[in-house]
DNA sequence: TACTCTTATCGCGATCTGGTGTTATGTTAC
DNA sequence: GTAACATAACACCAGATCGCGATAAGAGTA
């Protein structure tokens, strides 16, 4: 594979799967010719330009004439595309536990994060349920479900998230106060959670204030990175949860701080 | 043909068309066995039951053992699913003349309507937009275009109505101001638009606040028709539009009370 | 039970759609 | 002006889906 994405790329369409692909070439070689990419995949110049169009839209790399080159590290890691392909098991595990602390009756808060998204594959059984999110695969899969009263939290799309953003969303987060939030980050340091771009920042931030009980959902990969903005201290988050492979220095770590760490299991 | 309904078969699906005209040979029979219509229509037994079991679920017709009733036409005539199926070209044409009205760069709301989502389709060559809307199928659509701003108005979702509302999405509206507001309602006499369901009414009043232009799209099945609340005087509107089908003197009955109407040509 | 009507399941063929390459037509840089 | 690159338009292929009927099993009625 020419792929060096940690993730399965198992699950996607080929297209999707060259694409991941060809987003992690452009990074490991920070820019490239369409031509490049021609003989790299085997596939013709036109559908090259095509996938370079799609990711472009997501916010994955920015074109030019002659080639395209790697947006910031930053901003490709944050990209729902590439999200959606790190840490499967990791995130499923996560989400399992996050699901025993949800009662019937409860209201539930969302932030735009996959996540999220496996944890509301589990929220079936759990009726009826209140549940708010500002992140549109969430939205479209909870619009299909019974007994569970769906608030979206509306604002500007973007594209780079599949989800909502911004003053208007922000804005819809503070009129709600939930009995707990499910979020998660791009980075965490043992002391705190962090985030590349300000516009999240503002809606995780105002989540943040509209919940009872703030819970964390970390998978190892994680940890020992930071990012540009600082969201919060771990110890704003009531429970921090991180998955069965995160290193135990790590976790005594985050201890150490003050965060509540909760292990899941695979 | 063999069908009697007032509307054009012709762009709709096999079975789709098939069932319509089962629809009228029923109501026009009273009562028929399955039978008669495999003969009637030339299709298996099984396409046949299919049919019917798909119009029992739109609500057009009653099955029992040995055959099927026609519902009572008043039941009939105010079935959505089967309004919505009938009235299909002409929403179209409505849709394409609402288009004229955009130009690009233009800021646009759309209500939870079929004819707004008829409008959407034609946005691809509208760029750059900015649309705000309540109504998941749009946002669904608008989040997979191009150069188009999305302004997902949130709020509580509705089934019924696959979009969002309630008092959050009511004041995510006046937090905004388009250029244009395209909407429709479920009703319409000379003087005013009517809707059922109060909780939309909110909506569509805000909306109605929060726009230049306001445009109501008008298919010739919604004149002559009431519904519980009164949305809004007709006058409120800057332009109504209405589909060829629409009959001279009911025109002719808005545009005495005030109303500026154009008739969108098929 | 025997008969009729209804429903479930499977497979076949037609249709639709998504993904691709080819060719033709812009566009930009030099 | 020309060469390299980018986009648009068209056509093709494959896989998925849809519509339909045949058969068989189930359910109601007499």
């Amino acid at each position: 594979m020419t792929s060096d994405v940690d993730g399965d790329t198992a699950e996607l369409s080929r297209p999707a799967r060259r694409q991941a692909e060809i987003a992690a070439y452009v990074v490991k070689h920070g820019s490239v010719s369409a031509n490049d990419l021609v003989e790299a995949f085997g596939v013709s110049v036109m559908t090259v330009h095509r996938d370079l169009d799609e990711l472009e839209r997501q916010g994955v790399v920015r074109k030019y004439r002659g080639g395209v080159s790697a947006q910031p590290t930053s901003v490709f890691e944050s990209n729902v595309a590439y999200r959606l392909n790190t840490a499967h098991a990791e995130k499923l595990a996560i989400a399992r536990h996050a699901r025993t602390m949800i009662e019937p009756g409860m209201s539930v808060m969302l932030d735009d994060s996959t996540s999220a998204l496996a944890l509301v594959d589990l929220f079936e059984d759990i009726t009826p349920l209140t549940v708010a999110t500002n992140f549109l695969p969430a939205i479209t899969k909870l619009a299909q479900l019974r007994d569970i009263t769906l608030l979206a939290l509306g604002g500007i799309y973007s594209a780079t998230h599949d989800s909502f953003g911004g003053m208007p969303c922000a804005e819809a987060v503070e009129a709600l106060h939930t009995d707990l939030l499910f979020c998660s980050v791009s980075a965490v340091s043992p002391t705190h959670a962090f985030h590349q771009e300000e516009e999240i920042v503002l809606v995780k931030r105002a989540m943040l204030r509209s919940a009872k009980t703030k819970v964390l959902m970390v998978d190892h990969g994680k940890l020992q990175r930071t990012a540009l903005h600082r969201l919060a201290p771990l110890a704003d988050f009531d429970i921090v949860i991180v998955d069965e492979k995160t290193p135990k220095d790590l976790i005594d770590a985050l201890r150490d701080h003050g965060a509540t760490v909760e292990v899941a299991e695979l």
